[in-house]
DNA sequence: CACTAATTGGATAAAGAATATCCATAATGG
DNA sequence: CCATTATGGATATTCTTTATCCAATTAGTG
C-alpha cells in the first residue's frame, strides 16, 4: 500500500523542470547528478514522464528536458500514472472463485469486492487530480511568482531572495 | 499502488470462518487446501489476523481458527492494516532535502507533501473504515441470514438452498 | 501419563517487482 | 561530420512478497 521512490524522484523532477529558464531544456545528465542517481537511470525515469504527456524531450547539443505544460496542469494523479500506471488497488487474482466453488454466489461476491476498491481508487484519483504541482511549488516555496534559474549555476534562495527584494 | 495477495487470501479466510459453525473452529490446514496454499505459509496469514484481532486460534486437538468478533465488527481497514500494516502512501526517503540543498524551503516542501499524502492515507482510511465484513457477505450472498456451515463436509449452496426453503 | 492432533514461531528459500546500471543506437545542432 | 543528448534493450541488485520446512508448544484423548 505504498507508492514507489519513483513517485518521489518524479515530483523532485518536475519542481526542477518549473523553475528552470523554460528557454534553456535542462540535461538529464544533471537532474541525475542531482537525486543522486545514475545518469541512464534517470532517463528512463524521464521517459516515463515524456510518454505520459508531463515533459517534453529534446536530443541533440544543447537539448534536454522541459515541462510540457504548466505547473497548474500537471496533477499528482498524472506524476502518480506516470511512475505506476492506472491507480487499481485490488490485486484480483480470482482466488474467490478458486476457493468456493459455487458458480452461482462466487460470481457476485467478487462483483462486490472489485466495486469496492474500485470505490476506494476513484476516492484517490478524485484526490490527487485537485492537487496540482503549481499547488506545491506555491505553498512550499511561499510565493506564487515562479522563480525561474539555470539549474547549472544557481541555486534555489538566491533567486527568491532576489524576487522578495524586487516585490519591495 | 497495489495491496497485496494476502488481503484477498485474508478477506476469503474470514468469509469462511463467518460461516463456520461457532461451536468448530476451523483447521488451518482446511483452510489453505481450500484457497490452494501449502499449511504453513496459511498459518503465518492467519497469524496476522489473530494479532491485529481479527481472528483467534485455538491449539491442540479439535483446535483452529474462528472469527474474534462479529463479522459486523470486522472492517475491510482491519484487514488491510493486519496485512499490510498501517495505510501510509508516501514512501518519504527524504530525496527532497538532498536534491535540494536550501534548507529553508526544502522543509517547508517536505513537510506539505507528507501532508498531502496523509490525507489520501485519510480518504481511503476512512472508507475502509466503513465497509464491514457483514456488508460483503450480506451482498455477496444475497441474505441477511448468515449460514452456518463445517466447512469440512458441506458446501455454500447446499446450505444457503436450505436457509432459502425454510423461509417459505 | 504418554500419545497424538494441531497451532506457534523462527529460519530461510523461491519468485517477483522495484531500483539501478551499462551499452549500443538514433536524433540534433553546430 | 562530430560532439552532445535522448532512446531502448539487456542485465545486475536489492527489497518485498510469497511460500516452505522444521523445532517447540499446547490441548485434548485414551
Amino acid at each position: 500500500m505504498q507508492l514507489t521512490k519513483g513517485v518521489e524522484q518524479a515530483l523532485c523532477i518536475i519542481v526542477l523542470l518549473a523553475t528552470q529558464e523554460s528557454s534553456a531544456p535542462l540535461a538529464s545528465d544533471e537532474i541525475s547528478k542531482r537525486l543522486g542517481v545514475s545518469p541512464s537511470y534517470m532517463k528512463k525515469i524521464i521517459r516515463k514522464l515524456v510518454v505520459q504527456g508531463i515533459a517534453v524531450s529534446v536530443s541533440g547539443n544543447n537539448g534536454g528536458v522541459s515541462l510540457a505544460k504548466p505547473a497548474a496542469d500537471i496533477t499528482m494523479l498524472d506524476v502518480i500514472e506516470a511512475m505506476e500506471g492506472p491507480i487499481q488497488m485490488y490485486p484480483d487474482t480470482g482466488l474467490i472463485g478458486l476457493a468456493f466453488h459455487d458458480k452461482q454466489y462466487t460470481e457476485k461476491g467478487q462483483e462486490l469486492l472489485r466495486s469496492v476498491f474500485s470505490q476506494g481508487d476513484r476516492l484517490l484519483i478524485e484526490y490527487f487530480s485537485k492537487v496540482t504541482a503549481a499547488d506545491l511549488l506555491k505553498e512550499g516555496l511561499g510565493t506564487s511568482n515562479l522563480p525561474t534559474l539555470n539549474w547549472n549555476r544557481e541555486t534555489l534562495s538566491d533567486v527568491i531572495d532576489k524576487e522578495r527584494d524586487d516585490d519591495k
